[in-house]
RNA sequence: GCCGAGGUAGCUCAGUGGUAGAGCGCGGCCCUGAAAAGGCCGGCGUGGGGGGUCCGAUUCCCUCCCUCGGCA
């Protein structure tokens, strides 16, 4: 019989994390991380990390785990996760991953093509000469070397057409190659993902509520603090730390930084459910507004024992 | 009460005698090493109400309502 990883998904501010800890408390399970912000040491209120109150009380894996000076990305999450997944399950535990980052659970479940990490040097070479050439010089270029994934990338989508450049001149073969060579834990594993769902209002009422939360618990000092030292490319990208960049630099007052806080993390929640509804391995959990996370756990729970679903 | 300005998309506003746009917002989608990132698509409308002129009114005229300034 294989083992079973349970996803806890869902939009930003819909309660994952509170859900997550009873639900971890009934079957059993340590929590795996699943997000790109947490895992910074020192972002704490911009990334609405579990309370130390929860964490002391049940294991978090994958929060806290790299300083804020060091880059990140998901081959770098892969390989943490599956080895504390690992781990978890040894233990005789259920690894209970929970988070936001669509891209993070499909690179767990379904797996990454390996071995061709990002060289910065080749990036910026190539954007460069994106910008001496023309838009679609590099479009161009990848559609001689690799029409399969030129087809499915926006001429204007200067990433991944780098990245996708960048791929072809380091293994000298390209990308769409590596795309169908993927493998990930859904092959020795039972995976159930759970995602939380909520009516948009309700969703955005509580992302308000959450971001004004974060200003009366100190996020401008925090802010303040991190901006402060040398800080990676993708730590710089959290949403609050660049809008508030932008206050102390007097582009906007506090009203408008806070306006815009609630706004890009509306306009990510908004992506992150686009991500989810295209996985039709998804299970839903609808909440309501008067749901506590304790019942909200005890449902799910139900959906687990209730049926074994495969995936 | 009088004078002036104005009521067009959720908001701020353009424009035209042939049933309307822009920015922002909002919605949908894509995504394999920056993913809290990056990219694509979509106008979502009782043109304040009512009447009139006209083949045809959001546009011109009358009237009423509302908002904002000034004078009382």
């Amino acid at each position: 019989m294989k083992k079973e990883i349970v996803f806890l998904v869902g939009p930003t501010a819909s309660g994952k994390t509170e859900t997550a800890f009873f639900l971890a408390k009934k079957i059993n399970a340590e929590i795996v991380s699943c997000d790109s912000m947490q895992v910074y040491r020192r972002m704490d209120i911009l990334t609405s990390k579990p309370s130390l109150l929860l964490r002391d009380s049940l294991p978090h894996h994958l929060i806290n785990v790299v300083p804020i000076d060091k880059e990140y990305d998901v081959s770098c999450y892969r390989r943490q996760a599956v080895k504390k997944i690992k781990e978890v399950i040894k233990k005789g535990k259920v690894p209970l991953c929970v988070g936001g980052a669509g891209l993070y659970m499909s690179i767990l479940i379904d797996g990454i093509f390996p071995h061709c990490p990002a060289d910065e040097g080749l990036r910026k070479r190539l954007y460069r000469q994106g910008q001496v050439r023309g838009s679609g010089y590099l479009y161009g270029k990848l559609k001689e070397v690799d029409p399969e994934a030129a087809l499915k990338i926006h001429p204007h989508d200067k990433r991944r057409i780098i990245r996708a450049l960048e791929v072809f001149f380091i293994k000298g073969k390209p990308i769409s190659y590596f795309q169908k060579r993927r493998r990930g834990l859904a092959d020795k594993y039972r995976i159930r993902i759970l995602c939380l769902d909520m009516p948009r209002s309700e969703l955005y009422a509580q992302i308000n509520r959450r971001v004004n939360e974060m200003f009366s618990r100190g996020i401008i000092a925090e802010a303040e603090m991190l901006l402060e030292q040398k800080i990676s490319k993708t730590a710089s990208y959290a949403i609050g730390l660049k809008e508030l960049k932008g206050y102390f630099d007097g582009m906007y007052s506090l009203s408008e930084v806070k306006e815009k806080i609630k706004q890009n993390t509306r306009l990510y929640a908004k992506r992150q459910l686009t991500w989810f509804r295209k996985d039709k391995r998804i299970e839903w959990v609808s909440v309501k507004g008067k749901d506590t996370p304790r019942r909200v756990a005890g449902r799910i729970y139900g959906m687990l024992m209730g049926h074994k679903q495969k995936v």
